[in-house]
RNA sequence: GCCCACUUAGUUCAGCGGUAGAACGCUCGCUUCACACGCGAGAAGUCAGAAGUUCAAGUCUUCUAGUGGGCACCA
């Protein structure tokens, strides 16, 4: 078999994830057991206009290794691809592609056309993500994937928002809002971002009282806005204020009056004690408009200069420009008290950054009250269980707690259109069809609503929409076996806006919780410790590591670091993976070019009491690690199955496996003057052929395990390995084609278990690991043979003499001799293991005496630090009365086998003189 | 202001009540017939600080300091 040196991914990802596709592996139609129980999973849907990030790469890696691993045990699984339209994403570009080479705005176009273009962008430029997708091995099941735009998906936002409003948990309002003056849009909380900013101003304003020559001052952070003051406030007990309250003030800039009130909002001891009355532009402040019945006066347009109600000086200036010109204004009128520095946190849009502007108007809420108790009262209940449940389930049940309002309008043309029309008396019907809201209307002189729904109101729908649910169809096959899911992996930033919401209207809408479990990932943060982001410039593509490490290297890499912190990047770290891809390459090229007359065969692992230590141990290992590995998969510890599936690989089966087998696998010069090269003369003997049967097996066994992590290099292998076909599948798949995929995950037998083959071959390691040391440590060179003496035990005798051959090599020796005592020369190496084996190794003309003398002792000093502590412990009467007696008898045990070594070492260092 | 998390080897991180671990880096030695993306052997940590609980504490409790996050307030 011939195999390139070297592992090259891009030839392994080439090939498979078409044939994947193809054959229908990631469809759970693939289960041909009619009993198999379903597992699924929703992706997050990513953002259409979104390419594939870091984040991306490792939730899709964990979500994929849930749903490889479940398929391979034979589940119906399913794992849903999608993406949501991304309302003001795609407007934005779109808006921006008409300017550049149409110089036109949408309204030049108008709605109908616009909407066509969005819909050629997202053909266009959509598939973006879910191409990546495909790159990353992702085993989503294409032939269901979904959009939120989709007509039934659609349909069930309609069938939603309708049920909501008939039921009173949906209503239209006019409230102060968030409004993104560059997007021209209203957003909710969730997607205001506080940004502290330091050099923020506080003015102090003086206020003229009318008949008086008296002045009230006040303070704010936002001057212009004293445009739209209909009020001054102050607290009702503040004796300062007594007798102004009920005065008029004539407001500067302005001609209105208006009135001082009292008000128990107003905090006394805060700035001075008295407040600007703004009711169109702050939220407290509004709610002291509707107790006060003050007029609300909006200053400003939507894109945030000064309208016509600023007055004419004011009017068209931009908010800052306007914010200068009142202070300028002010001091000229000699009406400026102070400005003095403050730092204050400013709302700012989450997607462009500008400054949020509070402005009343008039949008479609959601109650959140009624609402709220749906996804409550399941967290109480711990559901989902988050994982890690720390900090994640406490700040999801708080934040539940403390709910507001949902603002759901966006003033979008991409997205879900308001069903709701208005007739020419501004009366509002809500509908699911334009033809019911005629019947309820008795009139067809109907408008539609102009505004869009949030994206993520439809994203709330994504956990049962998507399985076919449209209100008008309510029941479907999908529906009942895969939802509720089993789990949802997604990021920390989500899981106010999203996952609550799905817990919220899967409940309400199909009786279901969404949900199960929700894995909630770290995020990857760049070296600087910041979040990845284009314009700290600190991000990596995980495009740029598929080319440079492989899909695999950083596949296995991302599952490594997904303990569910976060994790600094490390530009290094992921080598490591990119190097065990090479060695399990490698691995299986060693085993295939001595692979002639074996097969895979799992029987060969089942042994039978006769066989070597070495196999005994390996086999055991293997059945322990697969069992490990369950164990925390189950539990989501993705970077402990990494861990365990890496040292299992590399360590027992490459390090020490593959080197005790060596000879006997591969083909030995001994048949006289053969041609080393021509191997066709050589012939297998039937002990060889099991032998590489058993090894082919452990590795096919391995190759299993980790594809869940490396799909790709797997299946390249495993192809290669002997005799494989469809009859390795689990029984759920024996019709299908050939793959890895398809076979069974290992669930390891804990009756392979066997404790004793692995302290023996503990001791056959730590015996040549030894004898190492003391070849480095005296400088003895690679190609000079020594002689190893032990004195042991007939028990250490005979594992010693089984493996005799493969200490002789892997000790680079040509002489083991197993006595009860020591007889060698005085210049000879000593050490000892444990269970009291003593090793030595004359070294006649070799040692250098005073080289072994340090040595030893600082063997000598180690073991004596370790027994001097122990002691301590065993000195005290009350570790002996109250430790568990099995405790102290663990460390009387160790202080014997430490002590039995120091008084051999010690032997040794004075025979030494 | 309230709440939460984190602080372990040079670096990035595991471990969370009973002998301090991994990877990378570092030192020394190797063209050993799968792999130099390798092999062998090493060095390297008063587990942020203080107090407490316990026979026993990176591991539990409290406090302190630093870092990061969430929520509220922001005239």
């Amino acid at each position: 078999m011939e195999i390139a040196k070297a592992y090259n991914p891009k030839e392994a990802e080439e090939s498979h994830y078409q044939r994947w596709e193809k054959l229908g592996f990631f469809s759970p139609e693939i289960n041909e057991n009619p009993n198999a129980t379903p597992y699924s999973i929703v992706i997050p849907p990513p953002n259409v206009t979104g390419s594939l990030h870091m984040g991306h790469a490792l939730q899709h890696t964990l979500m994929d290794v849930l749903i490889r691993r479940k398929r391979m045990q034979g589940f119906k699984t399913l794992w849903l691809p999608g993406t949501d339209h991304a309302g003001i994403s795609v407007q934005r570009k779109v808006v921006e592609q008409l300017r550049k080479d149409e110089n036109k705005s949408p309204l030049d176009i108008g709605r109908e056309e616009f909407l066509r273009r969005c819909w050629k962008w997202k053909e266009d430029y959509g598939n973006t993500i879910t191409e990546q997708m495909r790159r990353e091995g992702a085993s989503v099941d294409w032939t269901r994937q979904r959009f939120t735009m989709d007509e039934s998906l659609s349909r069930a936002v309609r069938e939603v928002f309708c049920t909501l409003y008939e039921e009173g948990w949906i209503y239209r309002g006019l409230r102060i809002v968030n409004w993104c003056p560059k997007d021209k849009t209203v957003l909710s909380d969730l997607e205001v971002k506080e940004e502290s900013k330091k050099d923020g101003k506080l003015t102090y304003l003086k206020y003229p009282i009318k008949d008086s020559d008296r002045t009230i001052t006040v303070a704010t952070t936002r001057p212009e806005t004293m445009l739209g003051d209909t009020a001054v406030a102050v607290n009702p007990k503040d004796e300062r204020y007594q007798d102004l309250i009920g005065k008029m003030i004539a407001l500067p800039l302005t001609n209105r009056e208006i009135p001082i009130i009292a008000d128990e909002y107003v905090e006394s001891k805060f700035g001075t004690g008295a407040v600007k009355i703004t009711p169109a532009h702050d939220p407290n402040d509004y709610q002291v408009g509707e107790r006060h019945n003050l007029p609300q006066i909006l200053v400003m347009n939507d894109d945030a200069t000064m309208n016509a109600n600023a007055g004419a000086e004011f009017e068209g200036l931009d908010r800052f420009k306007a914010r200068e010109k009142v202070v300028e204004d002010f001091e000229k009128l000699g009406l400026l008290e102070k400005v003095e520095d403050y730092e204050i946190s400013l709302p700012t849009c989450e997607r462009c950054k500008t400054i949020v502007e509070p402005i009343l108007s008039e949008q479609w809420f959601v109650k959140m009250d009624e609402m709220r108790d749906l996804a409550l009262d399941l967290a109480k209940q711990n559901t989902p269980k988050f994982s890690p449940e720390v900090p994640h389930a406490k700040v999801y049940t708080n934040w539940l707690e403390n709910l507001k309002d949902w603002t759901i309008s966006r003033q979008l043309w991409w997205g879900h259109q308001i069903p709701a029309w208005y007739d020419e008396g501004g009366n509002v019907f809500v509908a699911r069809t334009y033809e019911e809201a005629k019947d309820q209307a008795k009139t067809d002189k109907l408008i539609q609503d102009n505004d869009v729904l949030d994206t993520w109101f439809s994203s709330a729908l994504w956990a049962f929409s998507t399985f076919g649910w449209n209100g008008e169809i309510t029941e479907t096959e999908d529906l009942n076996t895969f939802s509720p899911t089993d789990v949802l992996v997604t990021g920390r930033d989500i899981i106010f806006l999203w996952v609550s919401r799905m817990m919220m209207t899967t409940k309400k809408f199909v009786n279901k919780v969404a949900f199960k479990d929700v894995i909630v990932t770290g995020t990857v943060l760049g070296k600087d410790g910041k979040p990845m982001s284009k314009s700290r410039g600190n991000g990596v593509d995980p495009l740029d590591l598929f080319d440079k490490m492989g899909v695999d290297a950083t596949r296995i890499y991302l599952a490594s670091i997904a303990t569910g912190a976060d994790i600094r990047w490390n530009d290094t770290l992921i080598e490591t993976y990119r190097n065990f891809a090479n060695k399990i390459w490698n691995a299986t090229r060693f085993c295939l070019m001595n692979s002639e007359g074996a097969t895979v065969d799992h029987q060969s692992l089942m042994l039978d009491g006769n066989d070597s230590i070495a196999d005994k141990w390996i086999v055991s290992r293997l059945n322990k690690t697969a069992i490990d590995v369950n164990k925390a998969l189950d539990k989501y510890e993705f970077h402990t199955a990494v861990s365990l599936l890496y040292h299992f690989f590399w360590d027992d089966f490459c390090d020490w496996y593959i080197e005790l087998v060596k000879d006997e696998i591969t083909f030995t010069d001994e048949s006289a003057d053969a041609d080393e090269d021509d191997l066709s003369v050589l012939k297998e003997s039937a002990p060889q052929i099991e032998a590489r049967t058993r090894i082919i097996t452990i590795l096919e066994t391995a190759l299993r395990m980790l594809h869940p992590f490396m799909p790709y290099l797997t299946e390249e292998l495993w192809f290669k390995l002997p005799n494989v076909s469809n009859a390795l599948h689990h029984e759920s798949y024996k019709s299908a084609e050939a793959t890895i995929m398809l076979t069974n995950f290992p669930n390891g037998d804990a009756s392979a278990i066997d404790e004793k083959a692995e302290s023996e071959m503990q001791s056959v390691i730590e015996l040549i690991s030894k004898v190492r040391n003391i070849r480095a440590e005296m400088q003895i060179k690679p190609s000079d043979r020594i002689a190893i003496h032990v004195a042991c035990d007939r028990n250490f005798q005979r594992i010693f003499t089984e493996n005799k051959a493969q200490i002789l090599k892997l000790a680079r020796a040509d002489k083991l001799n197993l006595s009860n005592s020591l007889d060698v020369p005085k210049a000879s190496a000593k050490a000892v293991i444990t269970g009291g084996a003593e090793i030595a190794i004359p070294l006649e003309g070799l040692i250098d005496f005073e080289q072994e003398r340090n040595r030893l002792q600082n063997q000598i000093n180690k073991l004596d630090t370790e027994l001097q502590r122990l002691n301590g412990q065993l000195g005290n009467a009350n570790f002996v009365e109250r430790a568990p007696a099995e405790k102290v008898q663990e460390i009387r045990d160790r202080v014997a086998e430490i002590e039995t070594q120091i008084k051999a070492l010690k032997l040794n260092l004075e025979a030494l003189g």
